[in-house]
DNA sequence: TTCCGACCGTGACATTTGTCAGGCCGGCCC
DNA sequence: GGGCCGGCCTGACAAATGTCACGGTCGGAA
């Protein structure tokens, strides 16, 4: 038999790290080399222990699963990255194939699937689960420009439209008409609700 | 030996329940004998199949943990709840012992702790995270009124006071006053943080 | 070159939202 | 009973939010 797919998980809960860990160890062709609570540990990690696949969680401290993604395909390209996400939306999978991921899983999938992703992955293939597919090609890219965004990634906090100019150095008047524009194009009535729509459709994930 | 401890895990993510039950498999005074995936499935599989302890999720569709928990601490008194989530929030502990659970843990705590937990819920304990605990008795119960909570979680699905009006049977202004209120006691500046705040301490948790 | 479109920035205006003072009712204590 | 307190309801007012029309800049197409 050949050598064993070793494997780095990365999700911020011990529990379901440990008990993901238990369960692909308990198929004789995986092993587990590392496991990191936090985004920005994954390259490191990785560069110590030289796993075959990593299966990373999108939200995460310190450094979202995405960008981790990215720094992780760039660092060592040899490691396919294996996503795998409490929440099926659309844009979360349009990211993570933009930065490189070579699968993508959600954590609703029945468990004995996922030793298969991994094998397949590991193997070259992608894996994508079919429904969130087409969700995303229906959903499209983000229809936001980047001051929206950044505007709307800066409204998250919830301050007054008097903060968001300070802080980003504008207008109100010119916040006021971004987060307008937001509003209308992810059909919300509020800027809480644009809010909510973008961070949803993984508009506001990245830098 | 004695008898194995008879489990029943409730998870809405198929994945981390198929793990956690990998996990605790590995113990050999544990036993998983049931799973579910949805809250209002919990008190006919525990009728069926008559576990020890259940472990519960507090995010679930169908019926949130808290509510399962009641529901099925009355139908089974001899079966303990140790009650498993994601989020360390401190009004989510209190309404679980509210509820009549037995023990709360974090999803964040190390994986080896979970069956302790376990352990010590069947013996008659009661686990609870001291942290989380300590900041629960800081925190207090919801200082909101009925009705307040009532507009709260109306006002969650986000629309405008016109609309929560015309669903609450109120007059504009009595609902802007409540919503006020609210805003007032949860220390937030807009409706939405009030029900960011509400939400995060399990105010708005229940019927 | 000119034109055109997309994006950014800005201020005036209408709408919505949050605050306040006050009236009403039921329970409780003196 | 009378006084008091807390919760509920309401309308008037001030502050914030969202909409709109407009001007400026840059880059690509005609």
């Amino acid at each position: 038999m050949t050598e064993p797919i070793k494997l780095l998980l990365a999700d911020d809960q011990a529990l379901v790290r440990g008990a993901l860990a238990a369960l692909l160890s308990l198929e004789p062709d995986l092993t587990v080399v590392a496991e990191v609570g936090r985004g920005d540990e994954v390259v490191p990690e990785a560069r110590r222990t030289r796993p075959d696949v990593a299966l990373l969680d999108v939200e995460m401290p310190g450094l979202d699963g995405i960008a981790a993604t990215a720094r992780l395909r760039a660092a060592l390209p040899a490691c396919r990255v294996l996503v795998v996400t409490t929440f099926g939306r659309p844009g979360y999978l349009r990211r993570a194939m933009e930065a490189g991921a070579n699968g993508f899983v959600v954590k609703d999938t029945p468990a004995r699937q996922l030793a298969d992703a991994v094998r397949r992955v590991h193997a070259g293939l992608r894996v994508v689960d079919p429904t969130l597919a087409a969700e995303t090609l229906a959903t499209g890219p983000s229809p936001l420009t980047d001051r929206e965004t950044e505007v709307l990634r800066t409204a998250r906090g919830g301050g007054t439209v008097a903060d968001l100019a300070a802080t980003l150095h504008l207008s109100e008047g010119t916040v006021r008409n971004h987060l307008s524009a937001a509003i209308g194009k992810t059909g919300a009535r509020n800027r809480a609700d644009a809010v909510r729509v973008a961070e949803e459709n993984g508009w506001l994930l990245g830098d």
